[in-house]
DNA sequence: CTGTTAGCGCATTCAA
DNA sequence: TTGAATGCGCTAACAG
């Protein structure tokens, strides 16, 4: 027989079970589940009593015994490499503001820094109901593939699998028409700074690049393949001051990798984009407040992380699922750095 | 009695139990959890049973009867106000990186949008062991002392409360030293911009704005009181502009409206920091970046957000504990716009 | 409409 | 050293 807990009145507001609340409105703990699930009819009386204990009691049922019994968390597992730089924050924001409102909460995960990757994130998966996870070499396909099949998973910005749900912003047709925006400024020395290895995104940009050139019947450099950070942008600065590498227009697969160039471009004597034009791809807050303005390529990301939070939580009820991967469209700032005169409103 | 559940050797690799891997190496599952916890000593044979048919069958302890079981959680909860701007992203980077070496999962909840930020910081209360949240004013002392008795609570850059742990970065020296480096310049009529309001922060910075006058035999001007966004940095400016307000420099209570407002009042015509000198706070990318230079101060955030994981899980283990509250130093990041003179490197 | 009871999966005491 | 049994707090049948 099992023993009913005793009702500790000394705690002050934890510790409250919901057979403290049952005592305490007179009633059976059945009846303090029904009136809290509002699932099976209760009488206004009951319903009433129950209500006011659980007040004053402020009773909320603890989430690991809920779990167990109706056998799922409520909760959505995030895992995200890091998060320098905007874009991160901001699909981490979309994601976390929809999966409340789905009523569920979010445990993040950072990659960075985990030594076993695998058996951290088969470690959240025990509290949580679905993986959201982004694609990039901070978090190989392996991960995702182990997780694949135990729970419900959707890939943000990763490759499109048949067998895994997948929300991307759109790439390749930005790249290109960036891309073919430089070369429509008379450009023909142009390069991309990224390494298309190091993800679906820089690899799907640099298609789009290639892509323009043949639009126009050039033929596109191989990518210079570099990591995205201020650090790496200095560098490749310096080998196009020292005349290393010659160009009269640079790609940069994201806005900081631009702005380090453009920055010591700058220091170095040159001036954009007469000498040579930059674009780069977020629209980070830099992007306008530089001079000249950055010209980029803006991606909805927070929608990016609501659309995740919304698919996973589609998979993990069971309802009806649009059809394959969910690209959501991008869009062309034109401000001056690619050789546009500069506007006089230039927000 | 209690029904064993059946062994279900269908699911691929959920589903397993530890039902499962004690049938699998033909003990019980007292033996299972006693080698997987390493509590109890077990027998060399039994144990590589054990572990060869939790290795093979991927079994993982399902984090919700764990819980139920052991009584905690093995999770911190976070609550932020949002996450625009590097500031609480580092934060959060340095949270999650120490809770996860202490072997805690974060559950992180964003105030923004939450109409009922208590109920909902109540519940996530109830998947934690403990909870640390960020004081502002969106995230009202209301809602922290509604959780404090409950579970161990720490502040991050709140209010110094006697009840209530407390980690924060340095704000009145840092601001007094700011605003005194500003006076140096020859600088009189210095305004303050934020609202002290707004939370504790913003309010020590003003308080060290107010001292550095004061050492000075100078009296403050009251504070601008405005929000701290790019929005916000525009219309003051405009007010700069069109006179309404007159100031020869500008303590801006953050970097993003520092920029804002420099970028503006450059776009009128304004020269920064000959008209006029402007500082900010948290030394963000921009900062930089922009011409000239950003004089600002840098917090080391990150290690802010590790310390309250640190202190966070201190309390939760009943570890002793230091002192009073938990300050971290900042340090004065000297560019150009208070009026000092470019540097060769701006790095 | 309401109370009783059987698990949910796991850690842990108690015997053996 | 091991297995049987109990209970963590809650939901969901199942009887009344």
């Amino acid at each position: 027989m099992k023993g009913r807990p005793v009702a500790t009145g000394s705690t002050p507001s934890s510790g409250t079970t919901i057979y403290s609340v049952a005592e305490r409105a007179g009633v059976s703990i059945a009846s303090v589940s029904r009136v809290l699930q509002g699932s099976t009819a209760v009488s206004e009386k009951t319903r009433l009593r129950v209500l006011a204990a659980a007040d004053e009691l402020k009773y909320v049922p603890l989430a690991a015994a809920r779990s167990l019994a109706v056998r799922h968390h409520e909760a959505h597992g995030l895992v995200l490499p890091e998060l320098s730089g905007p874009y991160y924050s901001e699909l981490l924001m979309g994601f976390e503001s929809r999966a409340a409102e789905l009523g569920q909460s979010v445990v993040l995960m950072l990659a960075e820094g985990k030594s076993d990757l695998v058996r951290a994130v088969r470690n959240l998966a025990t509290r949580v109901d679905g993986l959201a996870m982004l694609g990039s070499s901070a978090i190989p396909d392996a991960t995702v593939t182990a997780m694949h099949g135990s729970k419900p998973v959707v890939l943000i910005a990763g490759d499109a699998r048949p067998d895994i749900d997948t929300v991307t912003s759109e790439n390749t047709g930005s790249a290109e028409a960036i891309t073919s925006h430089v070369l429509g400024h008379g450009r023909r020395r142009v390069l991309f700074a990224g390494d298309p290895a190091s993800g679906p995104d820089v690899r799907d940009r640099y298609a789009g690049f290639v892509a323009a050139h043949e639009a126009a019947h050039l033929s596109a450099a191989e990518p210079v393949r570099i990591a995205l950070r201020e650090i790496d942008g200095r560098a490749l600065a310096d080998r196009l001051l020292s005349g290393d590498l010659r160009a009269d227009a640079l790609v940069c697969a994201n806005d900081e990798l631009a702005l380090a160039v453009m920055k010591r471009l700058r220091e170095g004597g040159q001036v954009v984009p007469d000498d040579i034009a930059i674009v780069g791809w977020d629209d980070v807050m830099t992007a306008r407040y530089v001079e000249p303005g950055l010209t980029t390529v803006r991606q909805p990301v927070r929608e990016l992380g609501a659309s995740a939070a919304d698919r996973l939580h589609q998979r993990i009820t069971g309802a009806p699922v649009g059809d394959g991967p969910q690209v959501i469209p991008t869009s062309l700032v034109i401000r001056s750095s690619c050789g546009c005169p500069p506007e006089g409103v230039s927000r």
